[in-house]
Order: structure tokens, then sequence, then C-alpha cells
DNA sequence: GCCGTTTTCGGCCCGACTGTTTTCAGTCG
């Protein structure tokens, strides 16, 4: 078994939750949770880092201990603390935790009380009443126990970020129109750009007496309500997603804004460093004192501590506030840096639409070119292009370009890496266009070293252009293939090659991890939609997105260029 | 468990909501 550092994170993650059960001082079990955090966020293998005798980095939150607990998961795939851990309390119960109004305490009472071990039983002793026995315990308690046990094996946790935008943003909407509302946002992991999002957190902004809570709460896409005060409910909608509704006035706008969006660790770190200058940070605003001094805007907070205003996307307590403080942000790539899009597919393979309205459509979207790249004929979609159908469209292309205006077609093919790195379609074809896509869209499974072998052979084909969605995901569906990145990157900044972002909402394959790693290793990013229809040029803005959290500028994105320059860099 | 030009000990972000409390603990974000 290969250990990866989401697993070294997950088993930190379990330590903390039985310490927590254990009655742990709760600052020991945010150092395991902090540390889980950062080393999911960090890019190179840990496992392979160690194994070719160099040495892990200083990371913020890993001390020695720490640092020797990852060496032994990483070295032996074990850990002899989280054994022993799980020796003292029963299989079932950290999954309790995950109950919505259940945390540690409550948990142990239950299980020492009650003798409760698993969900199942948790839900018996709720049907049978029994809860309700305990001190401390009611009957209200009882029922949002029992429902939120039903929720849990009833709805998957995290969805694709552009899968819930279409819903967030109608709820925008309708806040918008009740009277009072000055401004409405969805703050949060949405607005930090995520690739998936667990609940909506939307901030409002409003006069005095504004209904926005009772309207919101009433409205007919809310399945229940969890809770209502004055400043904050909690709603489940009917497809089971969760939605946050923050009230704040506009005094505290930026402020709230600032703590609504996150993350955690990033707030946390701001109002440790407002503490050292005798300042407090709340939503409300920052505070001197009892004297508010900022909060209206969240420049007005970053200002109170020296800082720039820094984007929500690099927002997740990895390095943006030392930069910040150091003048040293990036300028982020926008979705109005794209000049093309490189990666599109029409009813030749797998699209819906043909080349002349795939064309057009890139163009209202704004585009200058859009490469044409369906799917070759080993792909397990109908009607893959072989070589002689290839060979029609270079032509069809060249034809169609003869009279389109403001927009290029690029000729090109989203070509399969087959099991053993070879590609479906002879060099000699690929020779004739603009570039060459390639992707792995079978044997996942394959071992890490076969797999990386398989990905550095297709990248030394003469013409390979772009890596398509290199960790081959599909969120919530299928996990990453496992390959050493750290080699295909090398091998792609040696040859020229370009690694993509794809777009879709399912895919956002670069992640954000792997662009930031990419952008620092020199290696150019291409974001990409993948589109299969007219519609799909709307999701590049959450490839934009993925690249934004990675800390990717414009000059680091192949598809920023002009269409010669592009050209040029192709050649290469 | 981490961290430190005020510290190697004693701190560690801050506030809202719920339920069952006669004043607050637990949970959540």
């Amino acid at each position: 078994m290969t250990i990866n550092n989401a697993k070294i994170a997950a088993v930190f993650e379990e330590i903390a939750d039985i310490l927590e059960l254990q009655g742990a001082n709760a600052f020991r079990v945010r150092a395991y949770r902090n540390a889980a955090r950062v080393v999911r966020a960090f890019a190179p293998d840990i496992a392979e880092l160690l194994a070719s005798g160099q040495t892990l980095p200083k990371l913020p939150g890993i001390g020695e201990d720490l640092a020797t607990k990852i060496a032994e998961i990483a070295g032996t795939g074990q850990s002899a603390q989280l054994q022993r851990l799980r020796g003292k309390v029963p299989e079932g119960l950290p999954e309790l935790l995950t109950i919505s109004g259940l945390g540690p305490k409550r948990v142990a009472r239950l299980w020492h009380e009650l003798g409760i071990q698993t969900l199942t039983e948790l839900r018996q002793a709720a049907r049978s009443g029994r809860i309700r026995t305990l001190e401390g315990f009611g009957g209200r308690t009882e029922e949002r126990l029992l429902q939120a046990v039903d929720q849990l094996l009833h709805t998957s946790q995290r969805r694709p970020l552009g899968r819930v935008a279409p819903v967030a943003e109608h709820l925008l909407d309708l806040l918008r129109e009740v009277p009072g509302v000055l401004e409405a946002v969805i703050a949060g992991s949405f607005r930090r750009g995520r690739d998936t999002v667990g609940d909506l957190d939307i901030l409002v902004s409003a006069r005095a007496g504004c209904p926005a809570i009772p309207r919101f709460t009433a409205t007919p896409e809310v399945a229940t309500v969890l809770s209502a005060g004055t400043t904050r409910a909690s709603v489940l909608l009917h497809s089971g997603l969760q939605v946050d509704l923050r009230l704040l006035r506009p005094a505290s706008w930026g402020a709230g804004l600032v703590y609504l969006t996150g993350s955690k660790a990033h707030t946390i770190e701001l109002r440790r460093m407002a503490q050292d200058q005798g300042l407090k940070i709340s939503e409300y605003g920052v505070y001197r004192g009892r004297q508010r001094i900022a909060g209206a805007t969240e420049e007005s907070v970053y200002q109170t501590l020296d800082l720039p205003w820094i984007p929500p996307e690099l927002r997740e307590a990895q390095g943006e506030i030392a930069a910040a403080a150091a003048g040293k942000l990036p300028k982020l790539v926008e979705l109005d840096d794209l000049r093309g899009d490189l990666h599109a597919h029409t009813y030749a393979s797998d699209g819906q639409n043909s080349l002349e309205e795939m064309a057009a459509a890139a163009r209202d979207a704004g585009l200058q070119y859009l490469a044409i790249t369906d799917r070759t004929w080993s792909a397990s979609v109908a009607r893959g292009l072989d070589a002689d159908a290839l060979a029609r469209q270079i032509d069809q292309i060249d034809a169609l370009n003869a009279h389109l205006t403001g927009i290029t077609l690029l000729k090109g093919v989203e070509v399969e890496i087959l099991e053993d790195g070879s590609l479906d379609l002879p060099d000699s074809l690929l020779a004739r266009l603009d570039l060459v896509v390639g992707a792995v869209h079978s044997a996942f499974a394959l071992a890490k070293k076969q797999q990386t072998q398989r990905l550095l052979r297709a990248l030394e084909h003469p013409h390979f252009s772009i890596l398509a969605h290199p960790g081959a995901r599909l969120l919530g569906e299928r996990p990453p293939i496992e390959y050493d990145f750290a080699a295909v990157l090398e091998a792609a900044r040696q040859r020229g090659c370009a690694l993509e972002v794809n777009a879709q909402p399912e895919r956002l394959d670069l992640d954000d991890v792997h662009c930031r790693a990419a952008r620092d290793a020199g290696v150019a990013i291409a974001i990409c939609s993948g589109a299969r229809s007219v519609d799909d040029f709307a999701c590049l803005r959450f490839g934009v997105g993925q690249a934004r959290r990675g800390w990717v500028e414009a000059a680091d994105v192949l598809n920023t260029r002009p269409l010669a320059k592009l050209r040029r860099m192709l050649k290469r």
C-alpha cells in the first residue's frame, strides 16, 4: 500500500477524533487537526520525499513530535499511537462525531451512560425514547438527533462547486428582493473557490428590521429549518444541501465577509495578529477596547493589520498572510485574461454541437481561439475519431477558418494515453495538428510505478502538447490515479508541455495544490473547458478559480497568450 | 501538541444558537 499525504492526514484526523472523545486538551486536538490540514495541502509526496533520503521541511504547526509521527506513518503505513488509541474506544464511535449536534462530550456520555457505539444503536435509542432520559438531553434533542442520523445516511457530503453554483445564485436572487436587503453574497468555501462545497454560507447586509431571515426560512426550496435567530438561520434544502444565512449591519459588512469567507485557519491567523497588536477581530469589526476601528469593508479590516486585501481564493493559511505583509501577493489570473480555450469536443466524438456552433459559442464567450480536440477511436465513447476521420476534420477546420470572423479554430485532438503510454494515433498524423492533448481514460488502478511510466512515456511523444486532467479524478465518483507527480512535472518542464486545469465541475483537475506546484516549477498551465456543448464555456470560471487557489498568475497560463505567441510556444 | 526580540511555561479566535438551564454547557462555523 502506498502512503500518500491524504492518508497521513487521515491518521491525524482519526487520532484527533479519539483524543477528543477521551476529553483530551482541546488545543492538543487542534494541533492534530491542524497538522492534517497542513499535510494535505503540502504538494510533494511526503513518503517519497523521505524514502529518497530528503528531510521534511519545517511546516507550520508541525513540531518535533508530529514530524516524528509523520515519518513513522510514511515509513511503515502505521501509527503506533493510533493503534493504541483505537483499542480505547469502540470502532464506530468516531463516526458519531459527524452527526450535526453531537460533539465529543455528548458522544462520550451516550457511550458511557447508554452504551451507544454505532449510528444504528443511536437511532434505536432515539426511537425508543431512551436518550431523553439522560440529564441534559430532552425530547427536542432526541428528535433532532434522529433527523440528523437520517440526514447523514441519506446525503452525500461535499458537492462539486459548479453543481451548487446555480442553486446558490438563485437563493441570492430571492434574498436581494427582500426589502431592506442591501447586499447578498455567498461566502465560505464557495467564495474561496474550493473544488467542492459542504454547505452554502450566505451573508446579507441589511437595515434594521429587515425580514430576510423569516423570508428565507419560508422559501419553498427549504425542507427543514435547523435554527433561526435574529442574526442567523440554518436550513436544509430539499436536495439535502445545508444553507446558513447570516445577517449583518452595513458597518460590519467587511468584517462579516472576512469571518464568513474563512478559511477558519486564515481567520484564526488574522485574529492572532490582531491580538498581538492589542486589537480584537470578530465578525462585527476590528476593536480597540470597546471602540470599533474598522469593519465596513474587507479592505478596512486587513488595513488595520497593515495588510493589503487578500483575494478569497488565497485565504487558506498557506503563506498568503506573510506574502501580503511582504507586499508579495501574486496578481492572480482572471477569467478575462483567457484569450482562448484549448480543449473542446464536437459531435464528431462525444460533443453535442458542430464545429460552427462551438466556434460561435466560444466567440460569444469572449474567446479569440478555440482548439477542437475530439476524442479518439479507442476511447470508450461512441464515434471516437480514427486516423481518417481526424484527417477529414483537419480539412474541415482549414476550410472553416477561411471564412470565420472573430475566432480562430485550432486543429487538435484528445488522444488516448494507452496503458503502456503509447498514443492511439500515429505521430505522422499528430504532426499535422496545432496541438495534441493527451489524457488517461482507462486503467485507473495501475500501480503507481506503472502509472508514472505510462505518463512519462506519453509526454515523450514529439508532438504532445498538453496533459489533460492529469489526475483523472471525478469528484464524488473516482479518486485520482496514483502517480509520481514530481516526476511528471519535471518531464513536462523538460519537454515544454503544459498541464491542464480541466474546468468541468466534476474534474477541476489539476487541483489547487498541484496548480501551485506546477507554477512553482515553471510548468505552463492550460485552463480549459473540455467543453462538450456550447454551454460548457461557462464553466471556465471554475477552472480559473482553481488556478487562482494555486497562486497562478496570467503569465503562468498558456491560453492567456495571443494566438501568434501561442502558436510559437506550441511549435517548440 | 505548538510556539516564543516581552515567554521553555502558559498561553492557544470569537460569537451565535439551542435546549434545558435557573446561569450555562455544548456545539457549530
